[in-house]
RNA sequence: GUGGGUAUAGCUUAGUUGGUUAAAGCGCCAGUUUGUGGCACUGGAGACCGUCGGUUCGAAUCCGACUAUCCACCCCA
């Protein structure tokens, strides 16, 4: 197929028939981060490339080759943004958000860049839920930022996902840890694999990510760093633990989490699940004390995660997790002839202008293939309107499922169509409660709202 | 950047050791006489068989390169 007729390498169309789902999911997460006070904020696609080499890090694989990168007209170098922390915190200060009461609580959306390549579960352009929180170096907000996520999880009704955390401590204890790791794999120095060697003076603590069975056994006696935390930072995670424990989320310490952007300090965190082929993480976070001082604010100590919404939404189809359905169109109008086509409209237009998802015949087809249409697109009334009707002022509308006919005056047609709609629903709805033992209500009104 | 798989209608696929007009199901459009959908039946549109080159009398089929795509490494959401 011609380039020009192909989306680029990396890049998803959403089609009609999915975009409920994306839709759904998008509008849950920022309710819930809504109902913990996150509100949401947006910023642009691009940014100064230097916010990101300065946040993110410049050492960091993102940063070195994944960010798309260009020079604007006017010689600025701009980045479309690999993750949304950095703008996010841009914004917070470039603003004043700092003079602010605190904590300062944000939730986006965003679609973010990075030029990889493409496998399951991974894009060049993919989306990001995220939260972020400002102004508070609490334990307490660790735990609070983490029960968004859980809660988010556990409302979508996914349950097999595990909740990993560690602390990687303050710049001040992880100097310490650095030198007692490089130490240690120095002394192993000839098992290890290519890319661990490079690391090794790079950022040592990736050789405990490695998965090459080697690395990995010889990490695995690695010094931890748990054991180098300094009195605060161990109070620190002790602290979070413990809220955790009380707020009945679970989780499991795993030492060996490292996280691949370099302003992450103390909690770090991921949610992991087999679902998703090789990549296992669907959300990740942590705190960042040191970020808004590095792009040349104030000390601010904050905290956030991000969370892949084509991840989550793979995660929800392999799990067979059922998402609402579209909003069906509630009467089809079929028409015949010019002069009931522009009734049809009118009628139409009426309809809609009380809140009715109405359609009628645009293309001007037989009256059979206008209901078989009707039927496809899942019409739940339909109508027909031709000279003989508009003469006689009298609608059949028939109810699609049941097949029953009820007459109506065309001249007050939506008034006395909407009673017969709302009763349809309520109809609807008696039944799915009296017929189920194990409907969500929640979800199904998340799907008509 | 490194590896492996795959490439035939909108979708899912068939295509026998190379042989003439490339097949099916789904979907789409229309019809099966009068103004009512689902089911069934009939018909139709739709494919330069990913691209370029090679082998051959002859290539969707064999070979090569390229491209795209999927999966994995790396890294990450």
């Amino acid at each position: 197929m011609a380039l020009i007729t192909k989306a680029v390498k990396g890049t998803l169309d959403v089609l009609p028939a999915d975009s409920h789902k994306n839709q759904f999911v998008e509008r849950t997460v920022l309710e819930i981060a809504n109902e913990f006070g996150f509100r949401e904020i947006r910023t642009p696609v691009f940014e100064h490339t230097e916010l990101f080499t300065r946040s993110v890090g410049d050492t960091t694989d993102v940063v070195q080759k994944e960010m798309y990168t260009f020079e604007d007209k006017g010689g600025r170098s701009i980045t479309l943004r690999p993750e949304g922390t950095a703008g996010a915190a841009r914004a917070f200060l470039e603003h004043g958000l700092t003079n602010e009461a605190m904590p300062q609580k944000v939730s986006y959306i965003t679609s973010c860049y990075r030029y990889e390549k493409p496998q399951a579960g991974r894009l060049r352009e993919f989306h990001q839920f995220g939260i972020e929180c400002y102004g508070t170096a609490s334990p307490a907000a660790d735990a609070e930022v983490i029960s968004v996520a859980n809660e988010v999880f556990g409302f979508l009704g996914i349950d097999r996902i595990r909740l990993e955390i560690n602390s990687i401590g303050c710049p001040e204890c992880r100097k310490e840890y650095h030198a007692a790791l490089k130490a240690y794999f120095e002394s192993r120095k000839d098992e290890l694999c290519g890319t661990c060697l490079d690391r090794l003076d790079r950022n040592p603590m990736r050789i405990l990510d490695c998965k090459s069975p080697v690395c990995h056994e010889i990490a695995a006696d690695a010094p931890i760093i748990l054991d180098f935390l300094c009195d605060e930072c161990k109070d620190h995670f002790e602290k979070v633990k413990m809220y955790l424990d009380n707020m009945g989320i679970v989780y499991e310490v795993n030492p060996h989490i490292v996280r691949g952007l370099d302003y992450y300090t103390r909690t770090v965190f991921e949610f992991l699940t087999d679902s998703l082929g090789a990549q296992s993480a669907v959300c990740a976070g942590g705190r960042y004390d040191g970020l808004v001082e590095e792009i040349g604010g104030p000390h601010v100590p904050a905290l956030g995660f991000g969370m892949g919404i084509e991840r989550l939404l793979l995660l929800l189809e392999a799990q067979g997790i059922k998402l609402p359905e579209a909003k069906k169109c509630e009467i089809y109008i079929a028409n015949i002839g010019e002069e009931a086509s522009i009734k049809a409209a009118a009628m139409a237009t009426e309809l809609r202008q009380s809140g009715m998802f109405a359609e009628f015949d645009v293309v001007g087809r037989s009256l059979k293939a206008q209901m078989k249409y009707a039927d496809k697109i899942g019409a739940r009334f339909t109508t027909v309107i031709g000279e003989d009707d508009i003469k006689a002022n009298v609608a059949k509308v028939k109810n699609m499922q049941t097949g029953e006919v009820t007459e109506l005056a065309i001249d007050e047609f939506a008034d006395t169509f909407m009673e017969l709609s709302l009763q349809n629903a309520a109809n609807d709805l008696q039944d799915l409660v009296s017929n189920s033992e194990a409907i969500d209500l929640s979800k199904f009104l998340g799907g008509i709202m």
